[in-house]
DNA sequence: AGCACGATTAACT
DNA sequence: GTTAATCGTGCTC
């Protein structure tokens, strides 16, 4: 029994609808011919030109462009000079939309999320953006790459689906400086742990 | 060519 | 609660 890798059909439709639907899947690096696996606990969704908050905003640059090719690849990015993110990009190819990756719980690998998050406890591993990136040795060498790929070495499989009375909706973070009503978008998707 | 800032994190006070 | 670390990106000159 092998589990099913989302198809590229999952992520086009509405990133907003694709941000709540990831949680619940499990992410998958293929990483020294060993699974690091986690299930994805928070996302965001960043939806086209118009929103200031998207990078997309800035029109299509050498950075957006993966944005506006085709769903299910990943956009990965650096930023603060140290720190990569990873996004599902999704809706129609043309359309700039994608969802950030926040947190996942630690479930295959752990032995290498230890070893690359050095003398953090397990809770600490993958509950942040670039927290997970590093956990998982995720880099931009991966940007542009596939999820709906199973013999990839990045993909995200299907999972046991979060119910609704267990989804926290929130406004997205680190985004402070971008006007309203973008800054309020409840754009933000966290599954309780209990 | 130069500059301000960022979808963050960890280590401070 | 505050702040340094650190560099690619996009904007201005």
């Amino acid at each position: 029994m092998s589990a099913q890798v989302l198809p590229e059909s999952f992520y086009d439709r509405d990133v907003v609808e694709v941000a709540r639907a990831l949680l619940g899947m499990r992410l998958v690096h293929r990483l020294d011919g060993q699974r690091v696996s986690g299930i994805i606990l928070e996302t965001e969704a960043y939806r086209g030109e118009a929103d200031l908050a998207c990078h997309a905003r800035a029109g299509r640059t050498p950075r957006t462009t993966v944005m506006y090719g085709p769903p299910g690849r990943a956009y990965i990015y650096f930023t603060y000079g140290m720190h990569w993110l990873l996004n599902c990009v999704c809706q129609p190819e043309g359309f700039p939309a994608a969802v950030l990756l926040r947190a996942v719980a630690p479930l295959e690998g752990q032995e290498q999320m230890q070893a690359r998050r050095a003398g953090q406890p397990p809770h600490l591993w993958s509950n942040g953006p670039g927290k997970l990136c590093q956990a998982f040795g995720i880099t931009g060498a991966l940007n542009g790459c596939s999820l709906s790929d199973p013999t990839g070495e990045l993909f995200i499989e299907a999972g046991q689906p979060v119910p609704e009375n267990m989804v926290k909706t929130m406004p997205r973070v680190g985004i402070s400086s971008v006007p309203e009503p973008w800054l309020s978008m409840p754009w933000r998707f966290v599954a309780q742990s209990d």
